[in-house]
RNA sequence: GGGGGCGUAGCUCAGUUGGUUAGAGCGCCGGCCUGUCACGCCGGAGGUCGCGGGUUCGAGUCCCGUCGCUCCCGCCA
């Protein structure tokens, strides 16, 4: 509960804390003029401060230049105002305003300060057009929709600073300047001006540092970072984003997960996020995969997706054979019951085109009969006994429709995981107020990049990995290759979002070093790049692990906003400026020279 | 880097097949109004149709280019 302002020459309430408890007693009050309403012989004034908005009345009885000065207020005008809290008369009580029981007669009026017109209204939260809003951030941010955002962040922030610090984590900051390692995202880069020619980079998060620091016996580490990666921008992802950032030492997943979900549970009761309590699901990556054809499953809704691979092995059908017998990688045939529907040709050629968007070769859809056959272009190249098997692995009944794609197993598994969301979305097939929480675990360690001809480690290569005979080094040299491998990882997800990831961390520097080399790094660049991390692992390294959040993406999902930018204060637009101050923009010359920089490109504007 | 959507008054938008002086609501300004809370009533001002070029007798409307906003793909270990 907010406690009252320290009472002084401004105010000594918070305008929108009043209550029918403080009716009969005097109050003062400052804030914004979110509307003014003139009746000619009696005005009433809506003020605005961050608790929320109380009514105002000036009667012509209180004095003559009262009145006046009350007639000569426009909206946004910050005044301050002292006058008796009043209970309203029956008839006058307004139930949508939270102070709707009173109002101020107000018998003082100070106006401190004038306001232009504003170029967009403050008291509706309206959509507005993102550059008017952008440009104008200071009377954005003023909307309640706005000011509602940043109250939620800051009380998911200091939940999770209390709780953690009461669960014996050190918060402890990392540095911003720091050593650029080109895995993964582009670095912000940052010209050293007393080291001419060398840079530092933005860090991307914090991982290798709280490894150090779990190395260093602080044990439990946490902090709500900072990161930083220059990549193309979404309505999820900024170019720099707030991660809670959280490390462990002796510690196994189920300890890290414990802690994190005693955490999370409280975080979801602040958004009034309506999940079953602790302990989260926990579904392993491959049947995630194949379920729901995504390692971010969104569980609210049916359509999951079945593996009819089996029922068609002998098929004479050219696609599905050709796929079927396809040896490395194996094809498959999957397939999703959407249920009874009514769907249109010109939706089905639409579906087909997101199937192929999504990477498939296109899209089979059938329609069971009554009498069991189908009604699809694909029903005459198949068996009758193919179509039943299918249709009982399905659990279709007649005037269900089915869809199938055949291909690589990632392929069918991604181009149904995405048509799914759409039908998803087409169909609105997500009930209100229904929410859907769970971990998924067993991620392969490493995944085969087709373009560079090598294996990049799935999630980073700090993970620990699961040998598949339990003996990483015996395993590494046993095994043709490490995509048998699993990781020690976990991603906790809610509602098909991504909320966070983590993992148990290599604490061996040999295990450390093969990974490296795994991916394809030699002694000598895994020494240059991370060779502090491995020299630090060589001094009593703790078994440790952790995990990391994107807390605007936590606000976001909890405050029920489409766009990160909405829980942020002073966000980039897509095209990564900032139209308030104009950032990025042009140096002086003077400036690059003390970098010992120049720049061939002509700077835009 | 690629694809989609959008850009008309301060804001949110309409503008038909290319055709007279480009409209509405809100906001703003002025007047009236003592119980409103999206107050009401009357009147008024306000436009580089993002920008540049082209087609045409004639362009907000069609074509080309460009800038910006936005969503998606690539990218994001």
């Amino acid at each position: 509960m907010r406690q009252p302002p320290r009472a002084n020459p401004y105010r000594d309430h918070w305008a929108g804390d009043l209550s029918a408890d403080d009716a009969g007693t005097d109050a003062r009050v400052s804030g914004w003029v979110n509307n003014r309403r003139d009746h000619g012989g009696l005005i009433f004034i809506d003020l605005r401060d961050r608790a929320g908005i109380v009514q105002l009345v000036v009667h012509p009885e209180n004095g003559a230049e009262l009145f006046a000065a009350a007639e000569r207020l426009r909206g946004e005008y910050v005044i301050s105002v002292a006058g008796d809290v009043v209970r309203r008369e029956e008839g006058n009580v307004n139930p949508e305003l939270a102070t709707g029981e009173i109002e101020i007669q107000v018998k003082e009026m100070t106006v401190l300060a004038e306001s232009a017109t504003p170029p967009f209204p403050i008291d509706t939260d309206a959509d507005l057009d993102e550059m008017t809003r952008l440009r104008n951030r200071t009377l954005d941010l003023r909307r309640r929709y706005m000011v509602d955002a940043l109250v939620l962040r800051h009380e998911i922030v200091r939940t999770i600073r209390e709780t953690l610090s009461d669960e014996d984590f050190l918060e402890v900051e990392t540095p911003i300047l720091t050593r650029s390692t080109p895995e993964g995202a582009r670095d912000f880069l940052v010209p050293s001006r007393l080291s001419p020619g060398n840079f530092y980079a933005l860090p991307q998060s914090p991982q290798l540092f709280k490894q150090l620091l779990m190395v260093a016996g602080y044990e439990r580490y946490f902090q709500i970072a900072r990161c930083f990666r220059d990549e193309d921008l979404r309505a999820d992802r900024q170019p720099e984003f707030t991660q809670l950032d959280l490390e462990m030492s002796f510690v196994e997943e189920d300890d890290v997960l414990d802690v994190n979900e005693r955490l999370m549970a409280k975080v979801f009761d602040l958004g009034g996020l309506d999940v079953p309590p602790p302990p989260y699901e926990r579904m392993p990556y491959d049947e995630a995969m194949l379920r729901f054809g995504s390692d971010r499953p969104d569980r609210r809704f049916g359509l999951e997706i079945s593996d009819v691979s089996e029922h068609l092995s002998g098929s004479e059908f050219k696609v599905f054979a050709s796929v079927l017998n396809r040896s490395h990688p194996p094809g498959v045939v999957r397939a999703i019951n959407t249920g009874t529907r009514e769907v249109a040709r010109k939706e089905l050629d639409e579906l087909t085109e997101v199937a192929k968007r999504a990477g498939a070769g296109g899209l089979v859809w059938a329609f069971v009969q009554e009498d069991g056959t189908w009604r699809s272009p694909i029903a005459k190249f198949l068996s009758a006994d193919e179509i039943a098997a299918v249709t009982a692995a399905l659990g279709a009944q007649p005037g269900d429709l089915l869809l199938a794609v055949a291909d690589k197993a990632p392929v069918a598994a991604n181009a149904l995981g995405v048509l799914r969301l759409e039908l998803a979305r087409r169909w609105q097939l997500v009930a209100e107020g229904v929410h859907d929480v769970l971990w998924v675990v067993d991620f392969p360690m490493f995944d085969y990049n087709e373009d560079e001809d090598r294996w990049d480690a799935l999630h980073h290569p700090f993970t620990a990995p699961t040998a598949p005979t339990g003996n990483a080094a015996a395993d590494l040299a046993a095994t043709d290759g490490p995509g048998a491998w699993r990781s020690r990882a976990y991603d906790l997800v809610v509602d098909g979002w991504e909320l966070g990831g983590g993992s148990i961390r290599i604490h061996d520097p040999a295990v450390q070093r093969m990974v490296f080399a795994a991916i394809g790094m030699d002694e000598e660049e895994a020494q240059q790049r991370f060779g502090f991390l491995l020299d630090a692992l060589c001094f009593g390294a703790p078994p440790h692990g952790g995990i990391a959040y994107g807390i605007d993406r936590i606000v976001t999902l909890l405050a029920g906003r489409e766009s990160i930018r909405d829980v942020i204060a002073f966000p980039k637009t897509a095209g990564g400026s900032d139209p308030l101050t104009g950032a990025p923009a042009p140096v002086d010359a003077k400036q690059l020279r003390e970098l010992g920089l120049h720049s061939t490109a002509a700077p835009g504007h």
